[in-house]
DNA sequence: TACTATAGAGAACGAACGTTTTCGATGTCA
DNA sequence: TGACATCGAAAACGTTCGTTCTCTATAGTA
């Protein structure tokens, strides 16, 4: 009838309950994680952050490399909605593929932008870490794929989505390190091969 | 008269002189930092891997730092004497441009490739060390020059070599992640935006 | 040959890491 | 109320890190 209270009658004594001070949990490493790196943060860092003892949170997680996927698995579904909610906004499929660049512009300018944290994490640990090589190509190949339903919805040959897919990647990395605009590039790019793409098409 | 032997009888019992060494242990830090990334080798491993003694390591280097840096500078002039010596071998501007995507293609197929070492430090220390960021601001900003001279060489007007930059950047991240022929891609899509630009000269 | 300086191997150091445990304090249920 | 469970804070654990130091062997100089 109520399981809810269920749930809290379980953990007693809890401040805050389990679902509430993972979601805390997580929120606060990956803030940490992205603007430090993840081999930079310690255990004790991320517990005085997030405002958790040491103790719960490895009640919470088995581990930190638990916390790491669960941050990822996290920054996936805030990406693929803000991605969705930004091309659903757009009336034509065309716009819908260049509403991608304005949303990419949008992220850039915000505080702390620093890059896309998959190709981070993937280089930083992609090397010793198949888990999380794994995790980022999946976020890629999901991004990928999305490209491809967009683009195919338009009208336009398979050869697009992949095009526009590397100008993106190369616009979340240079943003992050050189900082300038190039959303605005590779928006401007993405309208050429667009462009050329239908063109091409025998319709 | 004999400078070289000056250098050696300074320092007496050395196996190999510091030159040797330093360029030694610069190779095999390239090799271990790229192949796990920097934080996941220690001095012990580097020092085992590349035959020398930690305290000589220490005697030729100042800090783990100073190597992390003395390893992006080589790796620095690896590339753009790569990059140079494809784009020289192509007859006309176009065929520069298009030639560094050939490049990426073979450094893509090259046993071990695993992205770009600058991209990779700076999402795993760019967030905390402000020298690795700016080594790589200035990799890429480099790269950026390089292109624009070879786009204006063709005549192209300026908006074309930030554009295939972003390409470059993409295909780069993509084929590590994803292991897809992403150089192919990038260079189809390269022909398309510099015919484009071309296009919209008045000549 | 005796002296000096450097080499390499590795022990040692202090700090930081991920993880576990201890320790009162607090709230819940019989 | 008293037994119990869980909390947060922090100490402690074992390991690893970057860095320094110790030790012995050896090569060059006089």
């Amino acid at each position: 009838m109520n399981p809810a209270p269920a749930v809290a009658a379980k953990t007693r004594a809890s401040v805050i309950d389990d679902a509430s001070a993972r979601a805390k949990a997580i929120a606060a490493a990956g803030d940490l994680f992205y603007a430090r790196g993840i081999q930079s943060v310690g255990m004790d860092t991320l517990s005085r952050d997030a405002g958790i003892g040491l103790k719960r949170l490895y009640q919470l997680f088995p581990s930190k490399e638990a916390i790491v996927e669960q941050v990822l698995a996290a920054r996936h579904e805030k990406w693929t909605t803000g991605l969705d909610t930004a091309a659903r906004r757009a009336p034509t499929p065309r716009d819908k593929l260049l509403a991608i660049f304005d949303f990419l512009g949008e992220w850039f300018a915000s505080d702390g932008f620093r890059g896309c944290v998959f190709i981070n994490s993937f280089g930083e640990l992609g090397g010793k870490s198949p888990r999380i090589a794994e995790i980022a190509r999946a976020h890629k190949q999901q991004f990928q794929h999305y490209l491809a339903e967009l683009a195919a919805d338009a009208g336009a040959p398979a050869f697009l989505a992949p095009q526009l897919a590397l100008l993106a990647e190369g616009a979340q990395t240079t943003a992050a390190i050189s900082g300038a605009d190039s959303a605005a590039d590779a928006r401007a790019a993405a309208v050429t091969l667009i462009d050329a793409a239908l063109g091409t098409q025998a319709r």
